[in-house]
DNA sequence: CGGCCTTGTGCATGCTTGTGCTTGAATAGG
DNA sequence: CCTATTCAAGCACAAGCATGCACAAGGCCG
């Protein structure tokens, strides 16, 4: 058998089961654990698993609990939201997506900002009320309840009338080539309509979300105009080659 | 079994009974009660639960601003909401309005109700994420910041294409010769919009609210087929008389 | 063809992590 | 105040891990 085969049938497994157990995979494959093992590692560097002890899980949090999302790395998180608002200016129309790390971004949007937000989000829609000067309008449409936000043929239709000046968008997995994807279907077709109807487009990413890939691709990095995060050290020099302006939180 | 998804599982048996018994989770999953202990441990570390003497319990829900209003009587708006709670069965397409006491509703909407809720308000919405058995939409438009709710044009347009088999109206004033009336002129027509798409319509009214009387008129009390309200000894006989079926919570 | 390099693999080596068990302290409830 | 759980800390063991090394298979170039 081949490797990139082996890592090929690694990743049906993976996807198949939710979950790869090195020790197990091993003999069933013919090999020893330690190519199982380099196979994860290569597999984890690609963002197509993620290494965890005794396996490997499927690469997005999305199928994580809501909970969990929120409470995940709520620092950077922050730090990002705060980099991403001095981005916006008065008389915008902001389209902001739904999302752990947008959230934050309506929570630190500049006091005084005379923009109208308009979100696919009921808990960013909520955040925003609390805010005196930005209009708000919110997207109807079926609510998806893994990842809180309006999805389906309502959203698309209604998307359609809106040219923002400035997309805001929530990321799952960035990875230089493959793109920007996300684990669900529906939710795919919503953030690519966005993008269609933004002028700008700027991503949000924690420094987990970089280099990793999902199911369903939304748009080429190069769709991106900024993308904000928070990774100190990573090589964000592939994302700067596609024309994209990196900002460092 | 891996650890995180050991974990995983953890967090979903949190969320879904509400609490976690470490002594009957350690035979369950197959690992010791000590193992158990570390990983609610973990857990509390993340933020994803809140530890107590024998399990955990969820995290502490953010307490959402504009608590004022929603402190206000919280126990009849309970009452109230468990009340109209059982007007609603298993099937139906559910409208439900905007407001704080049918924020209650949507709280204590039975655990496996299958019906559909439509709604205007976002908090509504979010509540609704969390419940496992109903579908939940969201009306698009304009967010009031006073009220919380959706209004404007597209709302009022999206309506139109809703037939609701019960409305539930939250009520800012009421008054048997007067009828429903708000003070603010888009929520009128919001709601109007709302009574003219529903069988049937439940009002939902704190005490406080009955006998009197706001700026704008969205209906008479004859549109009402229920009314749910709290007050043990005021004259409901007036309300009967047009036709409208009064349940005391 | 032969030498050399690259690549993929398996194995041996400490080292880290996760788990169960024991012990003594802390806590809840009568 | 007393008793039964429950907890936290420490210990020991097993599983999993990264690293380095050796070997075999294949490719490249002189």
């Amino acid at each position: 058998m081949l490797t990139e085969e082996r890592r090929a049938l690694i990743l049906n497994r993976l996807q198949s089961d939710g979950k790869i157990v090195a020790a197990e995979l091993g003999p069933d494959l013919g090999v020893s654990i330690d190519t199982i093992r380099r196979d994860l590692q290569e597999l984890a560097n690609a963002g197509l698993a993620r290494r965890v002890h005794g396996g490997a899980l499927p690469p997005t949090s999305g199928a994580l609990p809501y909970a969990a999302r929120r409470a995940h790395a709520p620092a950077a998180k922050a730090a990002i939201a705060r980099a991403t608002a001095k981005l916006l200016h008065d008389g915008q129309v902001v389209l902001l997506d739904g999302g752990t790390t947008t959230l934050e971004v309506a929570r630190h949007l500049a006091p005084g900002l005379r923009a109208t937000v308009v979100t696919n989000s009921p808990e960013i829609a909520s955040v925003l009320a609390d805010h005196s000067t930005v209009e708000v309008a919110l997207l109807g449409g079926l609510l998806d309840k893994a990842s809180r936000v309006v999805v389906g043929a309502a959203i698309i239709e209604a998307l359609r009338s809106i040219r923002a000046d400035v997309l805001v968008l929530g990321i799952c997995s960035i990875h230089p080539e493959v793109g920007i994807t996300v684990d669900e279907l529906e939710e795919s077709y919503v953030k690519r309509a966005m993008i269609a109807n933004a002028a700008e487009v700027v991503a949000v990413a924690s420094a987990d979300k970089l280099g990793s890939a999902a199911q369903y691709v939304i748009a080429p990095v190069s769709e991106l105009t900024h993308l904000v995060t928070d990774e100190p050290d990573a090589d964000m020099a592939p994302y700067r080659a596609l024309g994209v302006e990196v900002v460092l939180a």
